[in-house]
DNA sequence: CAAGTTTTTGACTAGATGGTCAATAACGTA
DNA sequence: TACGTTATTGACCATCTAGTCAAAAACTTG
């Protein structure tokens, strides 16, 4: 009935995603764009609306695709919540340490967005939310399996390991090299570990 | 013998610096810079010679001066090594969540920057071991004092220090609040126990 | 007070940017 | 095969960008 479209959204939207995370969103151009992905400017501004709209959509294709790896990989029963974790990090710290210029869109848009009320702040907002949540449903059974002190708050902890990766995320970016940034997540790990008694 | 200037360099390069942190790099104009400043254009390239030369200047003094305050408040003698880390910990919970819109220019530039041979990378892996030697320095004297455990890596967990400080800057900015952020503090401070034995 | 030097001012430019328009192409359907 | 619908194409545009130029201004010193 009307003339198919030549793309797959979701293979464009990945293209994009991967300009906005090496150039950031206010850099990468709409021409970056447009190469990347393939298709010409109006069909972008026909299937997705503009730069910032195309960013939100990766962005949240992004979140949605971390969050599912992360708590997958949280989420296997062949060994304890606690060796979970900690495979989990010493995982991070070798993805951080990669020398490609990628930052993830998240921390992009954390960076980049403008205000309160910007669209991308929310969505920031609830991408950490739903990292923190897997951490948190991870150090839960942790704990269940007695394999966490007594008074740790299982909440804050799960925060605490969104900061200890964005931070590490940050320092990969800064050039900290794979065996610090394995050491700092060794490190990270020792809070989950029960005083001695 | 010539005409002298109207301004200050300092006032100039701070005024600069808030816009930076505010806006970043690349979506920081130089129309904001002028106006922020109140140079005129020319009088902003006589003295210091384009945006990027500005804020490198912005972010080296930042940097100094960042630097600065964390080894003076961890070098103060009326507390111990470990308290002090733990007040400056949570001195950066609060900060963290203040609800303005800054980012530290050493993020900034961190995300910023287009490749290992930019400027900016340089800069701000200087900036980072800076940082880490403060705390190193710090965590010395914990060690020292036979505050931190025997098997402590002093060079690793300083390094583990900015990262969750990175960390909890971008939590911050997401709108995570005071409380969170304390709590993510101390959960991060917990590293330093020793196991009771 | 005049010469010399540097800063300031504001108009200017060349290029890039995000975004739009109107014509054309490609498909399903009747 | 003709029609209606939607996608694509490439030219187009207004705006904004960093950066420049040349003239005027302001100060010190001789």
């Amino acid at each position: 009935m009307a003339r198919p479209r030549k793309f797959v959204e979701s293979d464009v939207v990945s293209s994009a995603s991967e300009v906005f995370a090496v150039h950031g969103l206010a850099a990468a151009t709409l021409d970056d764009l447009v190469r990347a992905t393939g298709l010409g400017k109006q069909s972008l501004y026909n299937a997705f609306g503009g730069k910032r709209e195309l960013f939100l959509r990766a962005l949240s294709e992004d979140r949605e695709e971390a969050a599912r790896a992360v708590s997958e990989a949280l989420g296997h029963d062949d060994a304890s919540a606690l060796e979970q974790i900690r495979g989990h990090m010493l995982r991070m710290a070798i993805e951080f340490s990669s020398s490609d210029r990628r930052v993830s869109l998240t921390t992009r848009a954390l960076v980049e967005s403008t205000g309160e009320d910007d669209p991308l702040s929310a969505a920031t907002k609830a991408g950490i939310e739903q990292l923190a949540g897997v951490y948190a449903q991870c150090l839960e059974h942790a704990r269940a399996d007695g394999d966490l002190p007594e008074d740790a708050n299982v909440q804050s902890l799960a925060v605490y390991f969104v900061a200890v990766t964005r931070g590490m995320e940050l320092l990969g970016r800064a050039g900290v090299g794979r065996g610090v940034l394995t050491a700092v997540a060794l490190d990270a790990l020792r809070v989950l570990h029960k005083p001695q008694s």
